[in-house]
RNA sequence: GCGCCCAUCGUCUAUCGGUUAGGACAUUAGGUUUUCAUCCUAGUAAGCGGGGUUCGACUCCCCGUGGGCGCGCCA
């Protein structure tokens, strides 16, 4: 039998990074294995919380992500009829009783009995786990108002979609007896179950949004790549081994094993995630750079309307050294007139002595060029000659006169890309302001 | 409190009884005709403690310690 399994989050807000982890292993073991299915499945029983915006935000995560399910969606609030049917079969061959628990008048809710004798199952990454009869209670599985409880309708639907591995969180290994002694005492094949280490903070507590970014749609924002954030999570928890950690899809997806899923929870770190999401940038076609930049530029007010070629360019000569998509919000040198100079920068490299001789020699000499970057390479040297000063020496003045800023690109790309009027006036205009 | 689970550099991890305990991020020092955020080179850095088992334990067992999860008419 082929391999079905199945992504099911209820929609009651933001996706968490950890519940996304899941969805991914899910999706990378159906995709390993031959005909494998991998399904979703919208627990939306809880209407007081579930709203059809939280619906499309896991709608949306997935998709950025690359994450396609097989079949049409199920939503858990259309199976209410089949969960109080399992209800009743509970009922009438001895696996559940009513009660009217607590006797305060709220009627009688249905409870499931527990089998009374000691249980065990296999997980796939933490191997045979056990529980004593006595340390398992009988537990509510339809509420008295009739409602059915998560676990209840969690396996009924897991039943109905013919689920064969349960992948999910490491919370739930405790519901995984009771949920195994449901499955039993509905007569259906109990299904394999791996759980999965939890992503933590620095204190091990289970990673939120105070811990920095928790939410899928908060990465995005960040300026994150989704194949880097992808690949990222999956070493969370996992590794193929051989010391291999940026892989494509088609490498992950042919690497990846339960038995190789880690057992100890897992701390995310936001500065490894950063590097590997360069690393993913810097290879990308420059079309596809410049849409993920462009994406993030419409938020700022100068990033609207950019003349194509000339935003190709500063792509081109920033893409190698862009950590995040966020990092174009620092380009606005290139597109903005007059520019922010940078307090500290000016302080240090134009208030100081010699700098209004270094850039008028320097301004005399960048009049005389084509600004192609040998002659920008050559005018620099010849300034430097000179004004006898060393090699490289005039750069950072020349760099903060003209950018407003002490980093970039190399210096005379950087006067390439944003031509010589532009150069040149900035330059003129520092002369006067600052010198 | 009771039950279950976990434990290798600061972090993510490799190792499946015999290794100088490897890689990556971070960090440090250099280099890239001394911007840096890319890139290159090198360095610092780890088996929680105590008992066993074994010729030999990071690896297997037990006891501690620390941490996590669970014990809802939440999911």
């Amino acid at each position: 039998m082929s391999v079905r399994v199945r992504f099911a989050p209820s929609p009651t807000g933001n996706v968490h990074i950890g519940n996304i982890r899941a969805a991914i292993f899910n999706w990378l073991f159906a995709r390993h294995h031959e005909n494998g299915r991998f399904l979703l499945r919208i627990e939306d029983t809880d209407r007081e919380r579930s709203t059809p915006e939280a619906v499309k935000a896991i709608l949306d995560a997935m998709e950025w992500l690359g994450i396609n399910y097989d079949e049409a969606p199920l939503y858990q609030s259309t199976q209410h009829a089949r969960h109080l049917e399992a209800a009743q079969q509970l009922l009438a061959n001895g696996h559940a009783y009513k009660e009217d628990k607590g006797g305060t008048g709220q009627g009688e809710c249905i409870i499931f009995r527990m089998p009374g004798t000691d249980m065990a199952f296999h997980d796939e990454v933490k191997g045979d786990l056990r529980k004593e009869a006595k340390d398992m209670k009988d537990f509510v599985i339809v509420r008295s108002d009739g409602s059915p409880v998560f676990h209840l309708a969690n396996v009924v639907d897991d039943i109905t979609q013919s689920i064969t591995h349960i992948i999910r969180g490491d919370d739930h290994v405790e519901n995984t007896f009771r949920h195994v002694a449901l499955y039993q005492a509905l007569g259906a094949p109990v299904p394999r179950y791996a759980h999965l280490p939890m992503i933590v903070n620095a204190q091990g507590k289970p990673y939120s949004k105070r811990d920095g970014a928790a939410y899928i749609g908060q990465f995005r924002e960040m300026g994150f790549s989704p194949d880097a954030l992808f690949n990222y999570l999956t070493l969370l928890g996992w590794s193929p081994g051989e010391d291999r950690e940026k892989m494509t899809r088609a490498e992950i997806i042919a690497a990846f094993t339960l038995d190789r899923v880690k057992s100890a929870p897992a701390q995310m770190d936001l500065r490894k995630l950063s590097h590997m999401n360069g690393l993913y940038l810097a290879e990308l076609p420059l079309d596809q750079f410049m849409n993920g930049v462009r994406e993030f530029l419409t938020g700022l007010d100068w990033g609207r309307s950019l003349d194509e070629t000339y935003f190709a360019a500063v792509c081109k000569l920033m893409q190698s050294r862009t950590p995040l998509y966020s990092q174009a919000e620092t380009w606005n040198f290139f597109f903005i007139d007059p520019i922010p100079y940078d307090e500290k920068a000016v302080q240090k490299n134009l208030k100081k002595e010699g700098a209004r001789t270094t850039l008028e020699t320097l301004a005399t000499l960048l009049t005389a060029t084509d600004f192609s970057e040998a002659a920008l390479q050559q005018a620099l040297r010849q300034a430097e000659t000179a004004l006898g000063s060393g090699e490289g020496k005039l750069n950072q003045t020349l760099r903060v006169a003209v950018t407003g800023v002490t980093v970039g690109a190399g210096i005379c790309e950087t006067l390439h890309v944003l031509g010589k009027e532009r150069s040149l006036t900035r330059l003129n205009h520092a002369l006067t302001t600052f010198c």
